[in-house]
DNA sequence: CCACCAGAGCTC
DNA sequence: AGCTCTGGTGGC
């Protein structure tokens, strides 16, 4: 009898799928018998597609037609133990499938069925299924550099001042014998840190490209083939283990700076955090995983409560009442802008002094909203439903959650109207008023639009308005002032995370690219808000410990993560929300959702009940009607 | 006459 | 989501 294999082709759906494998008719890979996480190609539809072995069984029965494997690529589990194994996890305890997991760390090469590292694996003797040879338990027999210390341990080290953490990885590199992997939340930051590398560990060291193509593919081989040390942003936690003659070598440390932010989780599908992964790496491998950063995420503070060693200097954070604002009008645009005295005196002084100072607002374009001023419908996205920002004075509408443009219609759509105003200025809108307030300085935006160079080292002071990004221009320059011109409109955004993610960016403008404390090297943190020394705002000046004290307990009272999981899952258009709603609260899950195009949202303490409730929907005959896309929230 | 492309149809 | 087959079109 014909042995049964499963085997798992990447894609949306979950299940595995069945087929025989007949030697006789292989084309090729004759030599090569079936195994646990070898590639195979195989029929599917009316092609043929790349596919990933789970399992290989005698045939208990034969269930309709079973198609045969025609080809066998590799001798061994391609990915390495290591990989595979993450792919297995991630995809049950993320709820997006094996099969998307396999997507996203698969270099496309390997995907399309590229040959690699053919007769590399294991040549004393091929693994059978049973007897895979595990991570880094084994010495290896050439005086075991790669003999991991066996248990898994979890270092952390929290500073504000980026030079400092980075000195403690480089001391990390250069003592650690073994392999390494270093882990930075944005591009910049890795390639920074890869640049001041000491000569010694640099030459066995490698930057992991920020895309894929075929740097990425490069890249995957030379880590395959053993390079120490892998630094790179979140898509180097898919840096294979080293293949070696006996065994997989893993990452005996790796280490993940700035782990709470929130950079790390994927922006598209399956949108998983790398620093969960890394834990996840270390923790398989017996490796030591060292967390750094500017202050601890919800997990690792519940998990060690770690204090802060650095407070700010509290007369550095300034509260300002956004009720005593400038009062102007912004043609066509409605509503007060949010510039106080306050605001406008401590920007003067910053630049006088030399140095230069930021206006941040996450809030771009001319206005937030287009509204009628008749009936007063405001303008949503003919695409997806959400509101329409107007971008500049020239009427260009631009929708914040798809991306679609559209010009500022004549008339209101629904009573024919013709004015048409915005409201809540962004920042396109507040340029102009900078620029008359602030007399003598250059002024300028962030980022792309403007035609003006960016500012250098060496410039003469600025003011520079822009989103949350500006911040990286504390790296080079002298900034002697953040101001936050709506920290209410930051912390009142829906994310049930919205309050860290506030808190942690303004930590973070407190001491971002700064030296230290010397008193002309400070800087001033200005808040503007409408609840001035109210509630949380005064942990800025107490520091995170009590920030997480006091948001933990109100999370736990809620049921949200980290205490329990947040699931959110997006459903394709046509979708049977009732029946899917339905088959959930028939499995005991209580589902809520906002609206007709928001995704359904649980919460629940683990994702395997969840799972199985939702695995039917996810099987490959649904492939015509489109799957749902889950997130699973975890901190 | 066939190269190229958009759309349809299919998935153990 | 891919993959391949289809049928239309347009370049020479």
């Amino acid at each position: 009898m014909l042995p049964r294999v499963e085997v798992l082709v990447p894609g949306p759906w979950w299940n595995s799928l069945s087929y025989t494998w007949n030697s006789l008719s292989c084309a090729r890979g004759l030599d090569r018998a079936p195994t646990e996480g070898a590639r195979v190609r195989v029929p599917l539809g009316r092609g043929q597609r790349v596919g990933f072995i789970l399992s290989v069984s005698a045939p208990p029965k034969e269930i309709g037609t079973v198609r045969e494997i025609l080809e066998v690529l590799d001798d061994g589990c391609v990915l390495g133990d290591d990989l595979w194994g993450l792919a297995g996890w991630m995809g049950k305890t993320f709820l997006c499938g094996m099969g998307e997991a396999l997507q996203v760390i698969c270099p496309q090469p390997l995907l399309k069925g590229e040959p690699f590292r053919e007769g590399k694996f294991f040549p004393e003797g091929k693994p059978s299924l049973n007897g895979k040879p595990s991570l880094n338990d084994k010495p290896s027999p050439n005086g075991g550099a790669s003999s991991g210390s066996g248990e898994f341990r979890e270092v952390s080290f929290y500073h504000p001042l980026d030079g400092e953490r980075f000195a403690r990885y480089r001391e990390i590199l250069s003592s650690a014998a073994g392999r390494v992997l270093v882990l930075f939340p944005e591009t910049r930051s890795a390639s920074s840190f890869f640049a001041a590398l000491p000569p010694a560990v640099k030459k066995d060291s490698l930057l992991w490209p920020g895309s894929g193509g075929k740097k990425l593919w490069d890249a995957w081989k030379a880590a395959a083939g053993g390079v120490r040390v892998v630094v790179g942003a979140p898509g180097a936690v898919f840096a294979p283990s080293a293949s070696g003659a006996v065994s997989e070598t893993a990452f005996e440390t790796v280490i993940v700076d700035d782990e709470s932010n929130p950079g790390y989780v994927f922006l598209r599908a399956p949108r998983v955090s790398a620093r969960s992964l890394a834990g996840r790496r270390a923790l398989r491998a017996k490796a030591c995983l060292v967390l750094g950063g500017r202050m601890p995420g919800a997990k690792s503070y519940l998990r060690s409560r770690p204090t802060p060693s650095f407070l700010p200097r509290r007369d550095r954070f300034v509260f300002v009442d956004m009720g005593r604002s400038v009062r102007a009008e912004v043609r066509g645009v409605e509503g007060e802008l949010p510039l106080t005295r306050a605001l406008l005196e401590r920007t003067r002084e910053t630049l006088a002094g030399g140095r230069h100072a930021l206006w941040i607002m996450d809030r771009k374009g001319q206005a937030g909203e287009v509204y009628c001023s008749d009936c007063g419908a405001s303008l949503f996205c003919g695409r997806c439903g959400a509101l329409m920002r107007s971008e500049d004075v020239s009427g260009a509408l631009r929708c914040l959650k798809c991306g679609a443009r559209e010009v500022l219609p004549l008339h209101c759509p629904v009573c024919r109207g013709t004015l048409l105003r915005g409201k809540r200025p962004g920042l396109e809108a507040l340029l102009p008023w900078a620029v008359r307030y602030i007399k003598g300085y250059g002024v300028r935006l962030d980022g792309a639009g403007g035609d003006r160079k960016p500012v250098k080292r060496g410039d003469p002071p600025s003011l520079v308005l822009g989103t949350r990004k500006v911040l990286s221009l504390c790296d080079s320059l002298d900034v002697g002032l953040a101001a936050w011109l709506d920290l209410d409109a930051e912390a009142r955004k829906v994310e049930y995370n919205a309050r860290f993610q506030t808190f942690s960016m303004v930590w973070e403008s407190y001491w971002r690219g700064s030296r230290g404390e010397a008193e002309e090297s400070g800087r001033t943190v200005l808040l503007q808000t409408r609840r001035p020394g109210g509630g949380w705002l005064n942990s800025f000046r107490l520091g995170w410990g009590r920030f997480w004290d006091s948001e933990l307990k109100e999370r736990k009272e809620l049921g949200l993560p980290p205490y329990e999981l947040l699931v959110q899952v997006d459903l394709p258009e046509n979708e049977d929300r009732e029946a899917l709603t339905r088959l959930l609260e028939r499995a005991n899950f209580s589902v809520s959702s906002g609206g007709d195009s928001s995704p359904l949202w649980l919460s629940v303490k683990s994702t395997d009940s969840l799972g199985a409730a939702l695995a039917p929907r996810f099987e490959i005959r649904h492939s015509r009607s489109g799957f749902p896309v889950v997130t699973v929230w975890t901190e």
